[in-house]
DNA sequence: AATGTTAGAGTTTTT
DNA sequence: CTCTAACATT
């Protein structure tokens, strides 16, 4: 299959054919579409159209013949991102896409060190492990040199490794200083030189081996360097300092013949920056590569004005921005509605009741008023325990309604069983596969079994299968047996297809049997039969296309670059790693979508709900003592308000269950920053507090609407918050402005009291670890 | 090996 | 409060 590509041909009405690709842009998206071959910055709004400018600006540069599908490197944090872009791509254009390099970043460098696993050092069957592997690699490795787990927590040394990684650092380049991090830099190496012994790379690992093989490989680098010409970044200020680092080895020197860089972004999106996001990346690149076409994409075609004034007057509070200001041409539209509720539960109430009059409005058809389908519906919130209140009130009210997070299909422990015995069968050396199901379904293999096997292991410095001649006993009698089992299996499989594989996988390993003994062994039972047909449209038409290395020739895969075959097994786990899946399909059922605010980046609804709006939840307390922290909350926040097309709510409640305690909340500040033309208080007279303890339900039956003003109600706060807080027990002594000692936070400040007897709390400002509310009842305190 | 108990932690997350 | 992982018991 081939198409040609630049090569112009007369299209029925006579128009030139890519001028067609530019009709219905905006006048800064197609000037963004057809900027010469030099590196530019496009500042792209939310709701401005990004996508469409990017995909149509590959399209343009293949039909204007300035590149060659070989010669485009376009890359996206997330695998639907990479799909929405190929698919809207060959829409616009009859192109072979195979040939081009779309995809995630840790995806294209997969592809990258598929096809030079080599020079990257990898075995060839090498498994990626995601964070679940890695944190029982981490603990294994913890167990087997007696680390303190107390001083070295595994989860703290795994996000160590991960944050070296992100910038880009080996074991060697980091600042040793105090003997703790010497442990942890060392705890990199034992971890580094464990993973290279069983063939297995982290998600970090992925980008920096990469990053490093076109580092210092001259002539890989030059290879790649020719190759891509236009290289096309999708949100842009989201990259880390090693991605950056890479594109620039991809991309060249300025001023050299190196590939142009089309990057695409929002600074005030950036909202990832506790994951190593620097937008720091944005001012950098213009700075670097002398940047002289940057962009602004601020028409938005997604919401009213009263939406994006508020998000406009919102955002206008950071003071670290490139600068942008969102318009439209579509009118006021209706206000911005703000409610105050006194408790979690009342207000998922309330929240309900609104939704089921939006949709009675949709249904009578009646104008711009309701909404016709409940997944037009969102709900937002800051974290994920606040759905529970939320989930409670819908399920009574038999509102349908979808959570997104949550347990992705491959993460599922019964699939994850699965894949590791296919992980097995192409690399028995990946211990981490290894321990997963050397004893599941249970075959009599015990701890004492496992340690004399890793302690043989740990002696000849080998993986545990190489080990196994070694053992005696009964130990060595069984997992000799259980690894000639996987020896067998993966004779059988020789020749078979994907999925006689996996069916015989799921046989012989004995998983699917021991589900059916368990008792509720049928669901796992149905998703291990999910997997068969995963694995079954995978091959037939998904992922060949994409992260996989290359096209599918007589069953198997050829890599165009060097030659090498890839089997479908080894495509599919490559598929499963990278492509963690949906975390529920949830049968097309029609309803309410919650997530947090995180989760609703890039997607758009007619009506949202963002509740929750209070100080220490929105923006949260972990981040809002230092600026940056805060300045990232107001982006979240801009993200959240940006996300709603027609209608949108913003609501607080006065109390707040969290962690078993009641918490009294104030609202948020960035109630303050909201422009007051574009809102509406929507909030009962009589939303006392008192009403919470005598009917929480009253409050919403039957409101009275006004509107509110906004000074007054600051001035006005909650009577209990006044009250003076009355403590007995060890504490009784802690008041306002008292100097006190914590002994994991260590010296501070008491800044304010609230509650009353076990509720009691104090919020303190510790200099080292920020702003904590620290229950009195419980918090061991000295006083200073 | 299965089941029961307890201690501890609990922003945000894609790959 | 609620979930999980580690530990303890049968």
């Amino acid at each position: 299959m081939h198409f040609p590509t630049g090569v112009d041909t007369p299209t029925p009405d006579g128009a030139h054919p890519s001028a067609l690709l530019l009709q219905g842009l905006n006048d800064e998206q197609s000037a963004a579409v057809t900027l010469p071959a030099d590196h530019a910055l496009i500042l792209a709004g939310a709701g401005s159209g990004k996508t469409r400018v990017l995909t149509t600006r590959i399209a343009w540069l293949l039909q204007t013949g300035q590149v060659s599908p070989g010669g485009v490197l376009a890359v996206t944090f997330t695998n639907k991102a990479a799909k929405e872009m190929l698919t809207r791509l060959s829409g616009m254009l009859p192109v072979n896409v195979r040939g081009m390099w779309v995809g995630t970043f840790h995806g294209l460098c997969n592809r990258f060190l598929r096809a030079h696993w080599k020079l990257a050092n990898l075995p060839q069957t090498f498994q990626i492990l995601d964070i679940q592997d890695q944190l029982s690699a981490i603990k294994r490795l913890s167990k087997q040199f007696q680390v303190d787990e107390e001083r070295f927590p595994p989860k703290q040394t795994m996000w160590f490794i991960a944050g070296c990684k992100e910038d880009g650092l080996r074991p060697k380049d980091v600042d040793v200083r105090d003997p703790d991090s010497r442990k942890k830099v060392e705890l990199y190496e034992l971890y580094e030189a464990q993973c290279q012994r069983e063939g297995v790379v982290d998600f970090g690992e992925l980008m920096l081996r990469s990053y490093e093989l076109l580092r210092d490989n001259d002539p890989i680098r030059e290879h790649y360097r020719r190759r891509f010409r236009h290289i096309l970044i999708d949100e842009f200020q989201d990259t880390n300092k090693l991605q950056y680092a890479w594109i620039k080895q991809l991309a060249g020197p300025v001023a050299q013949d190196g590939g142009t860089v089309f990057a695409v972004g929002d600074d005030d999106q950036s909202i990832y920056a506790f994951r190593g996001a620097r937008v720091g990346n944005m001012a950098d690149f213009v700075r670097e590569y002398q940047v002289q076409h940057q962009i602004k994409l601020e028409q938005n075609y997604r919401s009213f004005s009263n939406i994006l004034d508020s998000a406009n007057h919102l955002i206008d509070h950071n003071k670290n921005r490139l600068g942008k200001n969102l318009h439209t041409t579509q009118g006021a539209g209706e206000p911005v509605r703000i409610y105050e509720s006194p408790t979690d539960f009342a207000e998922a109430q309330w929240m309900v009741e609104e939704m089921k009059q939006l949709l009675r409005e949709g249904q009578n058809g009646d104008g711009t008023q309701g909404v016709a389908h409940r997944h037009e519906i969102a709900v937002l919130y800051r974290s994920n325990a606040q759905s529970r209140v939320i989930e409670t009130a819908l399920f009574n009210a038999a509102m349908p309604y979808r959570v997104y997070g949550g347990l992705r299909f491959f993460e599922r422990a019964e699939i994850k069983h699965a894949l590791a015995y296919l992980r097995l069968l192409e690399n028995p050396w990946d211990d981490t596969s290894f321990m997963r199901v050397v004893n599941f379904p249970p075959r009599g293999i015990g701890a004492r079994s496992i340690e004399q096997l890793q302690d043989a292991a740990r002696a000849l410095g080998c993986p545990l299968h190489d080990a196994v001649s070694t053992l005696t006993g009964k130990a060595g009698v069984n997992i000799t047996a259980f690894v000639a089992k996987i020896d067998v299996l993966r004779e059988q499989t020789q020749g078979q297809n994907l999925r006689q594989i996996i069916e015989l996988l799921l046989d012989h390993s004995g998983l699917v049997e021991h589900y059916q003994s368990e008792r509720e062994g049928a669901d796992r039972i149905e998703n291990l039969t999910e997997l068969v047909n995963a694995a079954e449209s995978f091959v037939t038409q998904e992922g060949f296309g994409r992260d996989a290395v290359a096209m599918p020739v007589n069953g198997e895969m050829i890599n165009p670059d060097t030659g090498e075959t890839l089997s479908p097994l080894a495509a599919f786990l490559t598929h499963a790693a990278l492509e963690s899946g949906d975390n529920q399909a949830q049968a097309g059922q029609d309803a309410v979508q919650l997530m947090t605010v995180h989760a609703s980046k890039g997607l758009e609804f007619d009506c949202v709900f963002i509740t929750g709006m209070e100080e220490g939840l929105f923006p949260h307390e972990n981040s809002m003592n230092d600026y940056d922290g805060l300045e990232e909350e107001r982006r979240l926040m801009y993200v959240a308000i940006t996300r709603a097309r027609r209608r949108l709510y913003l609501s607080h409640s006065q109390t707040r269950m969290l962690h078993g305690q009641t918490r009294y909340n104030i609202k948020s500040r960035f109630f303050d920053e909201l422009p007051e033309h574009a809102l509406k208080w929507i909030t009962p007279a009589r939303s006392a507090f008192a009403d919470t303890h005598a009917s929480p339900h009253n409050a919403w039956q039957q409101p009275t609407w006004f509107n509110n003003d906004w000074q007054t109600k600051a001035s006005a706060p909650t009577p209990v918050l006044q009250r003076a807080p009355t403590t007995s027990g060890p504490n009784a002594w802690v008041r306002s402005g008292v100097q006190v000692f914590h002994t994991k936070f260590g010296e501070g400040t008491v800044i304010g009291l609230e509650g009353v007897g076990d509720d009691a709390r104090a919020q303190v400002n510790f200099p080292r670890h920020g702003m904590k509310w620290l229950a009195l009842s419980v918090a061991k305190l000295r006083q200073v």
